[in-house]
DNA sequence: TCTGGGGTCCTAGGACCC
DNA sequence: TCTGGGGTCCTAGGACCC
């Protein structure tokens, strides 16, 4: 038979930081921003151990030591993760499974097995074997399933959920325990008298397609109901944009701070558009300003960017080269997006203190994933 | 709770064209 | 001069997830 399985990492973020400091072992570990309480930023992963003090992802982190002074704080250090990461997929390729990465610890597994369960506990295995970390798995019929089993096997179990035990387990549960729904959402339900899973499930279309729209609002009720796709590909994602944004240490007052920080923030995501390989279409800026207001202004390009053109000796994964050619390049695009972020820049009101600058760009629309005419 | 950084998808209004 | 309805593109914002 066909399964889904949802595996997760336990802690991900805290435990490659603990495996690589084996001394904070048992501590409470709290990892975020500069890994400075004293300085803006949030909490990426606590250990259990933080967690039993209160902390928890997104927490900020002067609070997390206020909760629990005695933490070890460390920076996050994206690199470190992302290749753990992918160390833990290829563990996980080596199984009789379709892997589908969803995230940095992440993926659910497409496996035919009479035996989910002894599957479970093989990649269980296979990741403390060959990476030396923990996993919880969820098993499932489908992915909605698969996923949310996985929040009953934490820390370090499996758990299976299906069509037969979904709503006896679901019902009675708020319905931000479904994976889609946030606090907005649950907050809309309430004022319509949706209060749980099982009355979400049993609610009028007509009545949720007026309130969230008619994609939303059925899909709401369908996801109530445990309904969802089975479908698990190996196939690569592919990015819709890039985006980079910085947070100051002190709210920026000064017009000339701003353009030089967008500017600085338009150059790098040249250089990930440029790793990319593909022409980009928009580009936006995004402005918080104190107290916590964000606004996103784009513009779209009179014609699209594109790094490689000129550029065909460029290969599928051919090492980023750094001669004359590719300073031009790495000009051109550079040039292109800050120009176009700049003018987008010169279009937002700057009557208060700023917080955040952020530029996206988004890649043209290519013909692969163009819709059908 | 003085609230990061990097993404995705949906909604809705206005412009513009036929 | 006023009146349609439909389709598509652009832009801004909302919500959610890891």
């Amino acid at each position: 038979m066909e399964w889904v399985l949802h595996v997760d990492l336990d802690q991900f973020i805290a435990a490659v930081e603990i495996a690589r400091h084996p001394e904070l072992r048992g501590e409470p570990v709290v990892v975020g921003g500069a890994g400075d309480p004293a300085q803006r930023g949030v909490v990426a992963t606590a250990s259990y151990e933080a967690r039993a003090f209160g902390v928890h992802s997104g927490m900020p982190l002067r609070t997390a030591q206020r909760k629990c002074p005695d933490a070890v704080f460390l920076p996050s250090d994206s690199p470190a993760y992302e290749e753990v990461s992918e160390r833990v997929m290829a563990a996980l390729r080596e199984l009789p499974v379709v892997v589908e990465v969803a995230g940095w610890d992440e993926a659910f597994l497409g496996a035919e097995t009479d035996d989910p369960e002894s599957l479970a506990q093989r990649v269980r295995d296979i990741v403390r074997r060959r990476c030396g970390l923990e996993c919880s798995v969820g098993i499932g019929d489908n992915k909605l399933r698969a996923k949310t089993a996985t929040g009953f096997a934490k820390p370090g179990g499996i758990h299976r959920l299906t069509r037969s035990d979904w709503l006896p387990v679901m019902a009675h549960r708020s319905p931000d325990a479904l994976w889609g729904v946030g606090s907005r959402t649950v907050k809309k339900l309430a004022e319509l008298g949706i209060t749980t899973v099982g009355e979400l499930a049993e609610a009028d279309r007509d009545q949720l397609a007026a309130r969230f729209g008619p994609t939303m609002g059925p899909f709401f009720r369908v996801l109530a109901h445990g309904w969802g796709d089975r479908e698990v590909t190996a196939t690569p994602h592919v990015a819709k944009s890039r985006s980079r944004e910085t947070t100051f240490q002190r709210n920026l007052t000064e017009r000339a701070d701003a353009d030089a920080a967008v500017r600085e923030l338009a150059r790098r995501v040249a250089d990930d558009v440029i790793a990319e390989g593909r022409p980009v279409a928009r580009v936006a800026v995004k402005v918080r300003f104190a107290p916590f207001v964000t606004r996103t202004r784009s513009t779209t390009l009179s014609e699209p960017v594109d790094p490689v053109a000129g550029y065909r000796a460029a290969e599928p994964g051919r090492p980023a080269a750094s001669g004359p050619a590719e300073n031009v390049q790495r000009n051109r695009v550079g040039d292109a997006l800050e120009r176009a972020a700049l003018t987008v820049l010169g279009r937002f009101e700057f009557d208060r203190p700023v917080r955040l600058l952020g530029v996206r760009a988004e890649f043209a629309e290519s013909s692969a994933d163009a819709p059908e005419r």
